[in-house]
DNA sequence: CAGAAAATAATGTGATCACATTATATTGAT
DNA sequence: ATCAATATAATGTGATCACATTATTTTCTG
C-alpha cells in the first residue's frame, strides 16, 4: 500500500482551458479552492504535495503559491509552511472596513464613465444573480456578484482599485463564503437595483449608499467568527 | 567587441545582506531602482537580461518580478515585454486619492493602539527626517518617511492595510521622486509634528488632517506628468 | 516509560536545460 | 528603395536536479 503525504486534501478540481499557461491554471484552481473554503486555515500547503494531487511539475505551483501570498490569500510562516492564515473578529471587521472604504470609492469615481450600455450589462448581470440564488445556487451567485462590482469599478479606465479589492475579497472569500452557505435562504434586499437607479440618476451619494448597504447585507449574516472555525474543526 | 544586450540599463547596486535569500535581494534591488526612478517607464524589461546584470541565476529574478507585477510596479504586457507603467494625469490623481484613502484610515484605526513609545519612536523618525532634509539627502528623507507611516499604521496590530499602501508607493514612487529631486530645497510644513500632537490628544479627526496635509504636502510639487516625462526623455 | 539525540525524510531555493512562441534581423521580390 | 517573406535570435515557461535547511521519525539513554 503506498502512503500518500497529503491525504485529506480534496481539491475541486477545473477544466484547464484552452491555451491557459500552467501557472494561472493552477492559480485559478487554488484561488477557486481557496474562496470555496475547501482549504481550511492552519493546514500547511506544499509545493511538492500541490504538484502531485495536481499531476503537474512543481514550478508551476511554485509561482502560483507565491502569487497568492503576495494578494495575502496565503501566509509564508517564517519556517517552511505556507497556510490560510487564520481569522480574528478584529481581521475580519477590518477587512470589511477596507471593502467598504474601497468599494465605495471605487464606485464613485466610475460614475462619471458609466454609459448606458454598461447599465445595460449590469442589469443582465443582475437577473443573471436573481436566477442563481432563485436556485440556490451559492457559488455562482458568489461569483457573479463579485462580477457585478468589478464590472462596476472598471468602468473607470484608470482604475487602480480592482486589484486592492479583489485582494481583500481573497482575505474575506473563504470566511463569507462559509457563513453564506450556512444559510438556509438567502434573501437579499437588491441593493443593485438600487445602485443601478443611482448610476442612471448620476448620483454619487445614493451610489455609495447602495454599494455599502449590498456589502454590509452580504456580511451581516456572519455573526462570530468562532463560529466559521467551529466549522473547519467539524470539518477535519 | 561583445555586443551587450542590456546597454543603457544601469542600476544602482546594493549589498546583500547574509542570509538573505537571493529573489528577496533582487527583489529589493529592483524595488529600489524603480522607487528611484532608475528603470525608465517602457522600456522593456527581460528576466535573462537582469540576471546578467546581476550576476545570478534567471530563477530568482523571475520570482522578483512576478511579485513586482503582481504589486502593480512593473506591468506584464500580453507580449513578452514586462515594463514600468507609463504614468498619466488621470492615473497619478487616481493613486494620489487612494492614497489619502486609505492611509488616513490607517492612521485613524491605528490611534487607539499608539502607546507612548511608540510616540517616542515616531519622534525620534521625524527627527531623523529632519536631520536628511537638512543634508538634502533626497533618497533617505524618502524612505524614512516611509518608515514613518509604516511604523504608525502598524501600531494596529490587526492591519491589512499596510500591504496595499505599500502598492500605491510602488506605483506612485518613481514619478514623486523624480518630482522631488527636481526641487531645489525641500521646505516641509512639518505635518508629522501635527500628527503626534494629534496622536498624544487621541484625535482622531486632527490624525486625518494631520496625515493628509503631508501627503498633499508632497505631492503638492508635482504639477504636470508630462514634465515626468520629459525628464525620462532627457536622460534617454 | 519519558526525554534527548541522532538519523531520515521532506521542503524551498537556485541552477540548468528543452521547447514553443515571439521579436528581430536578413533576404528576396517588385 | 520598400515592403513582404523568411531565417535567426531571444524570451518565458515548465521540467528536472542538486543542495542547504528544516521537520519528522527513530534510536538511544536514564
Amino acid at each position: 500500500m503506498k502512503k500518500k503525504k497529503s491525504a485529506g486534501l480534496e481539491l475541486l478540481m477545473l477544466e484547464k482551458a484552452a491555451g491557459l499557461k500552467t501557472n494561472q491554471w493552477v492559480y485559478q484552481l487554488l484561488r477557486t479552492n481557496l474562496l470555496c473554503g475547501k482549504i481550511a486555515p492552519g493546514i500547511p500547503l506544499t509545493i511538492r504535495g500541490l504538484a502531485e494531487v495536481l499531476d503537474v511539475s512543481p514550478m508551476p505551483v511554485r509561482e502560483a503559491l507565491h502569487r497568492l501570498a503576495c494578494e495575502g490569500a496565503v501566509e509564508a510562516k517564517t519556517n517552511r509552511r505556507v497556510i490560510v492564515p487564520l481569522m480574528t473578529a478584529q481581521k475580519f471587521s477590518e477587512l470589511c472596513e477596507l471593502r467598504i472604504l474601497l468599494e465605495t470609492h471605487a464606485a464613485e469615481s466610475a460614475l462619471p464613465y458609466v454609459r448606458d450600455r454598461d447599465i445595460s450589462n449590469l442589469e443582465r448581470i443582475d437577473t443573471s444573480i436573481n436566477d442563481a440564488v432563485q436556485r440556490g445556487d451559492v457559488e455562482t451567485t458568489s461569483l457573479l456578484n463579485q462580477d457585478f462590482h468589478r464590472y462596476l469599478y472598471s468602468a473607470n479606465p484608470f482604475q487602480i482599485v480592482v486589484p486592492l479589492v479583489e485582494s481583500i475579497w481573497l482575505q474575506l472569500g473563504p470566511f463569507s463564503r462559509i457563513a453564506i452557505d450556512k444559510l438556509e435562504k438567502i434573501y437579499i434586499v437588491d441593493r443593485h437595483v438600487e445602485a443601478i437607479e443611482a448610476l442612471k440618476q448620476q448620483n454619487g451619494f445614493a451610489l455609495r449608499r447602495a454599494i455599502e448597504a449590498d456589502i454590509r447585507d452580504g456580511i451581516a449574516s456572519i455573526k462570530t467568527v468562532e463560529g466559521i472555525h467551529n466549522y473547519y474543526k467539524g470539518v477535519a
